[in-house]
RNA sequence: GGUGGUGUACCCAAGUGGCCAAAGGGGGUAGACUGUAAAUCUACUGACGGACGUCUUCGAAGGUUCGAAUCCUUCCGCCACCA
């Protein structure tokens, strides 16, 4: 199957509700796909030394065209990341310094490598600053300059949207799409990558490209966008502000991510059966199908499947394993966070808001001390009744003493 | 450059001298109910302290006042119109 209809099949592409595909610039693409194999890209923004959930879709389109046989580039926004794009966004972006997108994009590519193979050139990096850097305003104006309208611009939904709040549009900003436009370009020129594709934000800008390159280069590139993944509530995916779910095991612990996929919403997970997992679509459809309480049996497989992905098949056992014997109530030796502590202050009685505390379960005392309060506290799977409870060697069961906040989150202590 | 407006906690948004750690909503968290789901109901949602107490917070820095998010001064950011 050609990549195309992988895409469209596994929920990447939006469609009518008569089944036709929107958001791509030219049908045309589906053909090309389909007899050879072209380079294609998309863009990550470096704003943080890691990527979350929410570039996921990104990352496995270009993954599903490694695999379709066509070479991806994930191109790195080191020179605009430092415009800020005004797509979608109400507020400007913070600018960051050369120094931090440098950091930055070690990290993605550290990522994404476990989603796409670079070896050998089966797919590549590149860094816009390589190109947008050395640019000379004037000759910029003079040779890409007269091929933008602005009145074309200003029709762009991005730009729309932003004129018509209050928030105003900074020429900085509006030149984003001028840049975006010329990498597009670059890339066509130097690297035969005929195909964009990006966020549904990204309509606009990568028009803009596809008319660019029409105009200099008389040749013809292709757009896809897909749709923002929402929650089944509503909510952006993996961006709650507290834990914005990262793909970075240091920020979120394969154990804390393989649990954001098992507690998926019911409705959700079907599609993300489809979009994150590389499960057979038939498989994916026969799983989609559990109804009732039967459909954790597909959470279960989307989150190990998810979870394997991002942090290898071993973690995603242990993530598995450790999850479900704390669920099926054996606690003992669970891989979940542990603190060690000196036996003889065990015997004198920890605060066990400040075990909370410590071990993360809670942001602060404060915020444990409420926990307890609200009776999502316990030890050792006992309620905890008093604020001001103490943990002492009473509580030791086998060398340990298990936490647990909510439902969810448990750590231990040890004795030293 | 001129005129007017605006800057509040994770976000949106009230608040124009004390009753403001700051209404309301969203989000988040917890409890009940369940299927580690949803919906619903309830509670919590600055930090620290044995909960009535202290400290830090309302763009920034100063000032007036017994007392300021609220008044004054300067500065910074953003917005609109004019030029």
């Amino acid at each position: 199957m050609n990549a195309f209809d992988v895409l469209l099949e596994r929920g990447f592409i939006a469609t009518e509700d008569d089944g036709t595909p929107k958001q791509v610039t030219d049908m045309k693409i589906r053909d090309i796909l389909e007899k050879k194999s072209i380079a294609c890209y998309i863009g990550f923004d470096p704003t943080a030394t890691s990527l979350h959930v929410g570039s996921l879709v990104q990352i496995m389109v270009l993954a599903h065209m490694q695999r379709a046989g066509h070479r991806p580039i994930a191109l790195v926004g080191g020179g605009t990341a430092m415009v800020g794009d005004p797509s979608g966004k109400s507020e400007m972006r913070k600018m960051l310094t050369a120094e931090d997108i440098e950091q930055n994009m070690a990290g993605l590519k550290k990522q994404l490598s476990r989603f796409i193979e670079f070896s050998d050139d089966k797919a590549i990096m590149v860094n816009n600053a390589d190109w947008l850097s050395p640019i000379n305003y004037i000759e910029f104006l003079r040779d890409y300059g007269v091929h933008f309208s602005i009145n074309r611009m200003l029709a762009a939904e991005s730009v729309k949207l932003r004129l018509e709040k209050e928030q105003g549009l900074s020429f900085l900003e509006f030149n984003y799409m001028l840049l975006q436009a010329f990498d597009f370009l670059h890339l066509i020129k130097n690297n035969d990558c005929i195909l964009q594709m990006g966020g549904d934000d990204q309509w606009g800008n990568i028009c803009a490209g596809i008319d660019l390159i029409r105009r200099v280069e008389r040749k013809t590139g292709y757009g896809i966008t897909f749709p923002l993944i929402t929650t089944a509530s509503g909510a952006k995916m993996g961006k709650t502000e507290k834990g914005a779910v990262w793909l970075d095991g240091d920020l979120c612990s394969p154990l804390d991510y393989y649990q954001f996929w098992r507690n998926a919403d019911d409705r959700d997970v079907k599609k993300f059966l489809g979009l994150f997992t590389f499960l057979p679509m038939d498989k994916v459809n026969e799983l989609g199908e559990l109804q009732g309480k039967d459909i954790n049996e597909a959470k279960r497989i989307l989150a190990f499947e998810a979870t394997k992905l991002n942090h290898g098949e071993e973690a995603a056992k242990t993530a598995q394993e450790t999850v479900e014997k704390i669920w099926s109530g054996d606690k003992k030796g669970a891989d979940i966070p542990s603190l060690e502590v000196e036996s003889s202050e065990l015997e004198e009685g920890i605060l066990a808001a400040e075990l909370f505390f410590k071990l993360n379960l809670t942001p602060s005392k404060s915020e444990a001390k409420r926990l307890i309060k609200k009776g999502g506290a316990s030890v050792n799977d006992e309620r905890i009744q008093a604020f001001d409870f103490k943990i002492t060697t009473s509580h030791l069961q086998e060398g340990e003493i298990l936490l647990r906040a909510g439902k969810k989150k448990y750590a231990k202590v040890v004795v030293k």
